[in-house]
RNA sequence: GCGUCCGUAGCUCAAUUGGAUAGAGCAUCGGUCUUCGGAACCGAGGGUUGUAGGUUCGAGUCCUACCGGGCGUGCCA
């Protein structure tokens, strides 16, 4: 049951055949944001004033009259410039718990308009090392198909694994040149992981050697550029007039920006240019392969043209490195429906810049092909004039490939926002080349920042492995729980066993990690700290797994079966902190499909949190096991299982898992 | 230059897309309690929502200008 679309549903029966358009209007019916004006509101009497010509307080006074809703509301009451406010009848919010207790999905309704969404997300690069970059799509999007599967719409998850691009040139390369076969016949995958990274240094060093003294060129030319500006510009000669004391200072921050940029750029390149000369087998390799850049993208080019010995290559890397993928996934729990990678369109591609050229809709330009957009400054490329494809060829014939095998109504591509210019100009492709009908939406989210304010990186400047960062917050989860034994320990209480408490680290570090990012806001920047995603107090993982641990705790020390089977009467509320719990319990319906309106899972975490603390204020305020009554002890334990339900539930929506205590 | 996102409490972030007194957590201060699991609860201080205008019953949210930042910006993905 979903109290809020219960209400505006009387709302919109009150206005057919009185208003015109009601539905934004509709839209205004919402929760209340202060329980003590009133459980729910009504924000539609304001705007009608124009179509009316009433006073507000007027107009809601009638919306009041014609609404039929004594079934589930006190009278409401009309409050301000012309708020309705509702208030929940009690004996209305006692059926609706009894019904969700008894309802095995806590009172959420399966949708009655089910559609087909495809959601693209995680898509990592085979045969490099899945970094901290990859958390945000992974979680975001495992947890928007998880919402949207419990909802009842039919989903397709579909990993777009990079499969097919440079970096099998590299380790094709790299295993030409370098390979250590006991190794690779021990770990295909680390040896191949090794050559990966042994063939991106030798090319950095090659890139570094080059570049360098070009960019300590550069940082001296803008010292002197600066310089010279300050001497021809003293302060004195700062324009008074507006326009030109802006430019002046344009020019000013231009030229200081030179040096600081440039002063960076060389600073960190050297950095990495003296560590990586550190090396003797470094500097012997990079000699001894010259324009190392070049020839491993010969490799990838050989591979593409469907070169016999590169194919048999790729064909033998290709599935221990998915393997490796998969263990990640499998830590984290997340899976997909399908694995469809760059390769398996690779044959797809001619025909889709073919067909683009005889609609008219791409054409040549400047030796390439390219998609012409209005409002757009920039062509959409789909071939570059050495006659390669581009990874916009790639998302074009994905597109086409889904639509022909599920018609999806929607299609979500959780990728960061960095590419947003890149979705812009390939749904506008799409929608020109014919798929109109489907709603294509880039759920954009933002950087994972160090506690420095920049992008998350090791101190050596690298992108922060991922599973190595799975390891650290268990470790940290770890300490956590082993403070909180040595608590137990004083208090004389058991202490859990060695495998248990492992096991209960794993659990609550993984899940540090996912809740942390999903309970950020998705659109902004955040800063990843592993101290505050272990806190046991805030918005975290841990305090809400803790909270469904202690609820658990309480429901297993009464010794008694939980039972549903009773009259709603049982169920009334008598104090505020039951109400208030009661009514958070059931807004968990129209929490999720609130969170898919705009696919922000922190809605959810934010939910949950809420919920949490109510909980807490609650067993302050309402002895449970300890009750006056019996009917009171009842209710109260109800009260508690539909809780821990409904955390668990929700988290499980998050791709979070609870333990049974810690 | 153009495009785009952002600027909210000391810090990290919210704010149901234009609604009532802008909320949480951390940190700070005060209080409660012989713990149904105290990882608690109750309370206080802390804000000109970057600045200045505008739109209207009503603006953190929309419009304009400015200040400060991130990202992107034709053949990488």
């Amino acid at each position: 049951m979903n109290i809020l679309a219960t209400l505006q549903d009387r709302f919109r029966q009150a206005f057919e055949g009185w208003i015109e358009d009601y539905e934004p209007l509709v839209e205004l019916v919402r929760p209340g944001q202060n329980p003590k004006f009133c459980d729910y509101q009504a924000n539609c009497a304001m705007p009608m004033k124009q179509q009316l010509g009433q006073p507000p307080r007027e107009i809601a006074a009638e919306i009041v009259k014609r609404l039929e809703i004594e079934d589930i509301c006190e009278p409401p009451e009309i409050a301000g410039p012309g708020f309705i406010n509702l208030r929940l009848k009690e004996s209305w919010l006692a059926e609706q718990l009894v019904a969700a207790g008894q309802d095995e999905r806590v009172g959420v309704p399966t949708t009655e308009t089910p559609q087909t969404v495809i959601i693209d997300y995680s898509s990592p690069n085979v045969a490099k090392p899945m970094h901290v970059g990859h958390i945000r799509s992974t979680v975001i999007g495992d947890s928007l198909y998880r919402i949207r599967k419990f909802l009842g719409h039919n989903v397709i998850s579909d990993n777009h694994i990079g499969d097919w691009g440079t970096q099998f040139g590299m380790i094709i390369y790299g295993y030409r040149h370098f390979v250590d076969q006991e190794a690779f016949a021990k770990s295909p995958v680390e040896e191949l992981g090794r050559l990966y990274q042994w063939v991106r240094k030798i090319m950095d060093y090659q890139a570094l050697e080059k570049e360098l003294p070009d960019l300590q060129a550069k940082t001296e030319q803008a010292q002197v550029a600066w310089q010279k500006w300050q001497e021809e510009h003293p302060e004195s000669d700062k324009p008074t007039e507006k326009k030109a004391a802006k430019k002046w200072k344009q020019e000013r921050k231009a030229a200081e920006q030179g040096v600081t940029n440039f002063g960076v750029a060389t600073k960190e390149a050297s950095a990495k240019y003296s560590k990586l000369k550190e090396s003797a087998n470094l500097i012997q390799a990079a000699e001894a392969h010259p324009n190392i850049a070049q020839k491993t993208l010969e490799e990838t080019a050989k591979l593409h043209a469907g070169d016999a010995e590169n194919k048999r290559f790729w064909e033998e890397f290709l599935p221990p490195c998915i393997a490796a993928i998969e263990e990640v996934y499998e830590r984290l729990d997340v899976t997909f429906d399908h694995t469809l990678g760059e390769s398996f369109y690779h044959d797809r591609l001619p025909q889709v810049v073919e067909d683009l050229k005889t609609k008219g809709i791409a054409k040549p330009t400047e030796g390439a092909i390219g998609v012409f957009l209005p409002e757009q400054d920039i062509p959409f490329l789909i071939q570059k004039k050495d006659g390669a494809f581009l990874y916009a060829t790639t998302d074009l014939a994905t597109i086409q490939y889904r639509q022909e095998q599920w018609q999806p109504d929607q299609v979500l591509y959780v990728v960061d926002h960095r590419q947003s210019q890149h979705f812009e100009l390939l749904f506008a492709t799409a929608k020109k080349w014919g798929y109109d009908e489907t709603d294509f939406r880039h759920v954009s989210f933002g950087t994972v920042l160090g506690d420095d304010g920049r992008p998350f990186k090791t101190r050596a400047g690298d992108a922060v492995g991922l599973e190595g960062l799975l390891d650290e917050a268990v470790r940290r989860a770890r300490g956590v729980v082993d403070e909180l034994m040595v608590k137990k320990k004083e208090e004389g209480e058991e202490v859990f066993p060695e495998s248990e408490l492992q096991e209960i680290a794993e659990t609550v570090g993984i899940a540090a990690v996912k809740y942390a990012d999903l309970s950020q806001s998705r659109s902004s920047d955040y800063v990843f700290s592993y101290d505050k995603m272990v806190a046991t107090k805030g918005n975290t993982a841990t305090y809400m797994q803790y909270s469904y641990a202690r609820c658990s705790s309480i429901l297993r020390k009464s010794g008694e079966t939980i039972d549903w089977q009773i009259e709603p009467s049982e169920m009334t509320c008598q104090d505020p902190n039951e109400r208030q719990l009661a009514i958070k319990l059931l807004q968990f319906p129209e929490v999720l499909n609130l969170v898919l309106v705009d696919d922000r899972p922190n809605l959810l975490t934010a939910y949950l949190f809420e919920l949490a603390k109510l909980v807490s204020a609650f067993y302050e305020a309402c002895p449970v096991l300890k009750a006056d009554t019996e009917a009171e002890r009842k209710r109260r334990l109800l009260l508690c299982d539909l809780v821990a339900r409904v955390l668990k539930t929700g988290l499980g929506l998050l791709g979070i898992s609870v333990v049974k205590r810690m």
